[in-house]
DNA sequence: CGTAGGCTTGAGAGGAATCAAGTGCGGTGG
DNA sequence: CCACCGCACTTGATTCCTCTCAAGCCTACG
């Protein structure tokens, strides 16, 4: 809430994440089906939502972190579209949205981080869809690390060595590819010079040629 | 706007939605990096939104017909990021952002349906991921048909005839698809007595088999 | 110390992309 | 009114990227 708000306001806005919740790794937050009653604020850990189709096969949809807000999948039909997984041990707080809209009907800093934090899924979806519509493997595979590092950095993190919270498989899922593939272009990578993996560990050498995967220079 | 309100609630909507526009075939309603301020009410006609990437590929992110909310996007940073394009002429009602946000202060029922709105965005957006990330060609095309018939039924059009406002090199876009592939399986399609097709004319006619290439029945 | 799950790597198959040629409709102008 | 042109579309041949199937390895964990 990076807002000009008076005392008062942030007293309010304070009571709505008073509560909080701890997810163990491998825990769901929510499933698809439960009744929505509340977004999410992640406090610490990792998770991933990923959506079913009805006969079986699934798809992450997105990986999140701290800081990030989860659950807004719910809002349209009170009930939850996707399952939330810790991928870590984490805590969340949790924000009822009957009181979210209460107060944002008087706060109007806060109506207006709703409407952006919305905005903003939507657009992070559209440039999902630009990875899974028209990206070859390694060019998914360089726009999912430069994202991954361009979030972490922004929350002080190295911007060259991180560890990664998922499965390749659960990599895979996301980028619209299997895990053998990720493994693969995983290894050109480090062949090339590009990465450095110790399992998930993984160091980043030459990000300048991870953005040249992305944006050939000849363009 | 299904809820219920009273007279002079409705009076004030009805002032935001006052201003019209019309935007012929072809033309954008607004472009990426366009200041936003103010979202679209499709009154009539169809449009298809799109994202570049910075090396020249686009891809369509979705197909809006009347009655839909277009330009979402544009909230998280004052600015577009996306183009909106029509695909026939059209008119849109031009709904300036602050006053929706100032209105929807006061309506409880209006704030409801702008969270709705995005909220079943953001659903739609995670269909589509699963779509391009998990599916062959046919199911996607399937897929495709199937949720077009289904929002024109709802407009009270015929749910087995209707007509593609979009190329075949559009649908392949928002599709993770080429353009021959999208003819090559509309024609298996005809050629199996799933579909005719006439140009741009479509006749489902065996909705029961487009729907068990979506859910095949063994799972 | 043994095991399971996650990962790597290889070989082969397959689905969609690419490249290419040709068709047909709609619009334009003579 | 008709001929021409361009654009969208269809269809075929070939290539290639990724999937699938398979085997084996490593590491963390019980």
């Amino acid at each position: 809430m990076p807002a000009a708000l008076d005392a008062d306001d942030l007293r309010r806005i304070d009571e709505i994440v008073a509560t909080r919740r701890r997810v163990r790794r491998r825990e769901t937050l929510f499933r698809t089906g439960d009744r929505f009653t509340s977004l999410f604020a992640i406090r610490s850990g990792f998770f991933k939502t990923r959506v079913a189709s009805e006969d079986g096969r699934d798809q992450v949809t997105g990986f999140q972190m701290a800081g990030e807000i989860i659950g807004l999948d719910g809002i349209v039909n009170d009930e939850h579209s996707c399952d939330a997984v810790a991928l870590e041990d984490a805590e969340v707080c949790v924000m009822p949205f009957q009181r979210i809209e209460a107060l944002s009907r008087e706060v109007k800093a806060l109506q207006r981080h709703i409407h952006q934090i919305m905005s903003r899924e939507i657009v992070r979806d559209h440039g999902v869809m630009l990875l899974l519509g028209s990206m070859r493997a390694e060019e998914r595979l360089a726009a999912f690390l430069l994202n991954l590092v361009q979030r972490l950095r922004a929350r002080g993190f190295s911007q060259s060595e991180f560890i990664l919270r998922m499965t390749r498989e659960e990599i895979g899922s996301y980028m619209g590819l299997t895990l053998e593939t990720i493994s693969r272009t995983m290894s050109k990578f480090v062949a090339d010079g590009i990465l450095e993996i110790d399992q998930r560990k993984v160091r980043i050498v030459d990000p300048e040629a991870l953005q040249r995967i992305l944006n050939p220079p000849g363009c």
